[in-house]
DNA sequence: AGGTATTCACATGAAACTATTCTCTGAGTTAGG
DNA sequence: TAACTCAGAGAATAGTTTCATGTGAATACCTGT
């Protein structure tokens, strides 16, 4: 975490100023706030709750802030893993399975409301979590205030989703967006600012060069103004030419860098793959290496049968192995597009998203696993 | 020629099922007093 | 009598299967000219 946040200065006074009634001891307005990935809402949140909690220690006013991330697997990607989770953070311990969600539910309000104070809980990708298991959650937790006899509670929603707000029902959406932020992309200038500020706390003096800075930047501009990306790029960039043992950093690096990122991107999310899904992902290409120009679920589906029948795994029915491919397609590894081929049918039409150099990678990994 | 109806090959949805892991509860057992 | 053991009921979750319904447009089939 950055000591500063260039170019957030305006969102974070007003989020501060939406936020900081908690310290008289007020309820603050409900906040949502949105904008594409790598734009700073994480990091303002959260610099913005830290300093709260510094400014209520130091005044002695009851603060209690609450950040988390609802993507984050086996941490809050369920209702009753929030909840666990919240009342973890709370300080009591629940375990991970046997309990009702409602007595976790009625544990958290007993909990929250012990005694007067105000509480502010963060939920960063609330649309993940929303997309799992609907808007019942956040219905709850929305209404709790009226419940509560001591202690208030904020709720603040983050999201890179910008259409969010509108799929949820009235009464959370009214509620939920009292008050709303949006964070805009960064520009390629902004960009160079950020990570020429990083660069000033991170790297010995001239070691990088001006144009990787430039290049870093247009790149993440692109990206829809992505300032993680481009602090990776820095970042990567500067871990091979270290390796390489080369002076400076220079253009060519980063080059190497994003083609890395990638390539580590992709034969991650390969390896974590179930063995099903691999199945799945080798038939495509198989298929693709065949020559055939267009693969359709049913062609993967045959052939995912026959490499199930080699490996002797039991095979799933293709209703399953369709969900697959959508999932792999999510994941970037493959494109699969819904055609419809009239007479013929409707179908995905499936071809592999990743580059050569990767390709050959995630085929030796996948081949040692299948055979042919 | 132009218009409508069919039809294909899956997509997409919903519900129900399977298996695993874990808590809670109460009955039965056991050790110690 | 308190402490311990253990089986059974219930939960949460991930990953599937089963059943049901939806769908875009190339063709087949009509229609009237």
């Amino acid at each position: 975490m950055p000591s500063n946040i260039p170019h957030r200065e305006n969102e974070i006074n007003q989020l501060s100023s939406i936020i900081a009634p908690a310290l008289r001891g007020y309820h603050p307005n409900n906040i949502f706030i949105y904008g594409t990935c790598g734009t700073g809402k994480s990091l303002s949140i959260r610099f913005v709750l830290n300093q709260l909690e510094d400014i209520s220690r130091a005044n002695g006013s009851e603060v209690k802030t609450i950040y988390i991330n609802c993507k984050m697997k086996k941490v809050a990607d369920t209702e009753y893993r929030l909840f666990a989770q919240l009342l973890q953070e709370m300080g009591v311990h629940v375990p991970d399975t046997g309990l009702p969600t409602d007595v976790l539910y009625r544990n958290f309000f007993e909990k929250i409301d012990e005694k007067k104070r105000v509480v502010i809980i963060a939920l960063d990708e609330i649309d993940s979590l929303f997309k799992k298991v609907g808007d019942e959650f956040l219905y709850n937790l929305t209404r709790v205030n009226g419940e509560l006899k001591r202690a208030q509670l904020s709720i603040v929603g983050i999201t890179n989703d910008l259409s969010f707000l509108n799929n949820l029902d009235m009464r959370v959406k009214s509620s939920l967006g009292e008050e709303e932020i949006l964070f805009k992309p960064y520009n390629a200038m902004q960009l160079k600012d950020i990570l020429q500020n990083r660069i000033k706390e991170g790297f010995n003096e001239g070691i990088v060069e001006e144009g990787v800075i430039n290049k870093c930047a247009a790149l993440a501009a692109q990206e829809h103004g992505d300032a993680r990306r481009a602090l990776d790029l820095l970042r990567v960039a500067g871990e091979i030419t270290e390796r390489l043992g080369d002076p400076k950093i220079e253009e060519k690096h980063v080059d190497i860098a994003e083609e890395k990122i990638d390539m580590d991107r992709v034969v991650e999310t390969v390896k974590s793959q179930p063995r099903q899904s691999q199945a799945v992902l080798y038939s495509v290409l198989k298929l693709s290496n065949n020559g055939h120009t267009r693969v359709l679920t049913g062609d993967v589906f045959d052939e995912y049968i026959k490499v199930c029948a080699n490996n002797s795994i039991k095979s799933l029915t293709q209703r399953r192995v369709s969900d697959l491919i959508g999932e792999l397609d999510m994941l970037g590894v493959i494109t699969a597009r819904v055609i419809s081929k009239g007479r013929y049918g409707r179908t995905r039409d499936i071809s592999l998203a990743i580059s050569d150099s990767v390709l050959e990678k995630v085929e030796g990994i996948l081949r040692t696993r299948f055979g042919d």
